[in-house]
DNA sequence: CAATTGGCTATGAAAGTCATACGCTCCTAC
DNA sequence: GTAGGAGCGTATGACTTTCATAGCCAATTG
């Protein structure tokens, strides 16, 4: 089928082809989420996503590779980067609210509360889960939402940080 | 991190990792947009997406035991199937939107034309890459649009289709 | 009644992913 | 001034997935 080394089938027109071999996989996405969610360090996107160091520098590599996300030092020596989504990136949003939205609506358990809010910039009105504002009656762009996590989404995430600290810390307990 | 037998990762609130665990792979998103194009059979799927045939195999099974797509029997001896879109997997038509909108954006040689051009079912315009319609001026529902692939795509999918045929015909030419 | 077609399954090789451990540089505490 | 983190990865070997290739089985076609 020809993929290139960076992942891209560029033997087609569909842009669906090209899409998944950039960001086609299960690590890559959760990556850029986390990366949209305003992480930037190693460790906080590990504990997040829940890969292995070397397959987050593996795909962090990748992904810098493919124009998705650029390092920054914030150290020289020695050499630390901050991760931070390219325009390139950024634009995936649309890719992961619709991932979002389809995970909310089908694979949750009923009834359980959605992870993150979403609210109209404009107006402030809470989105639905399809988009729209109940109160301009249209859909609204991914550029005018505003995202809110839950506090039980907030309190798992910090849960999870808690936890790899402590694993991270003291390798051999059970 | 918990990803159960089906794929799923039912340890988060988030519905990111939800998905991703079901369609958060290059193979299953390629069957979802060949079933959303309305191809059926095995073969059609196999030669539009490139997966080998136990690939296929083990994706459609994976994704019937998901519920996103259901297989109906054409004839009972010996036993074929088609292979259909539960509405479920319907409804994964705004992830694959997002990622061809993002693939046509970010991911193609500039000046290269899309591959399907969508257009506004209630008044015939022709959608921007956004989803916009330049008529209405406002965003449209994925449910009201009409996909039309261009001939240069189609002309591609033919190719693929004979392609595969022959190629399946004489196993061993060069 | 041979050859072909459609839809898979089987088999070994190749590639990817994992858990685990280690390395390297700095910082802080003692 | 050195012991032990913290932060960010790389190395190693086991394990698992995916691949290319081949084969199988029942119906159709010539």
């Amino acid at each position: 089928m020809a993929i290139s080394k960076d992942g891209d089938d560029d033997d087609t027109l569909c842009p669906i082809a090209h899409s998944t071999g950039l960001v086609g996989d299960r690590w890559s996405i959760l990556i850029v989420r986390e990366l949209l969610m305003g992480q930037t360090r190693f460790q906080d996107l590990q504990a997040q996503t829940g890969a292995t160091s070397q397959m987050l520098a593996a795909r962090l590599k990748r992904l810098e590779a493919d124009g998705i996300l650029t390092r920054h030092a914030y150290s020289q020596r020695p050499p630390r980067h901050e991760y931070r989504l390219t325009p390139k990136g950024v634009n995936l949003m649309p890719v992961i609210l619709a991932l979002r939205t389809w995970g909310e609506a089908w694979c949750k358990p009923a009834g359980e509360e959605v992870a993150v809010r979403m609210f109209h910039r404009a107006c402030g009105a809470e989105l639905d889960l399809g988009g729209a504002c109940p109160a301009c009656e249209r859909l609204v762009a991914w550029t005018d939402m505003q995202a809110q996590p839950t506090a039980s989404y907030r309190a798992e995430r910090a849960r999870r940080a808690a936890d790899f600290r402590r694993a991270s810390t003291h390798p051999q307990t059970e």
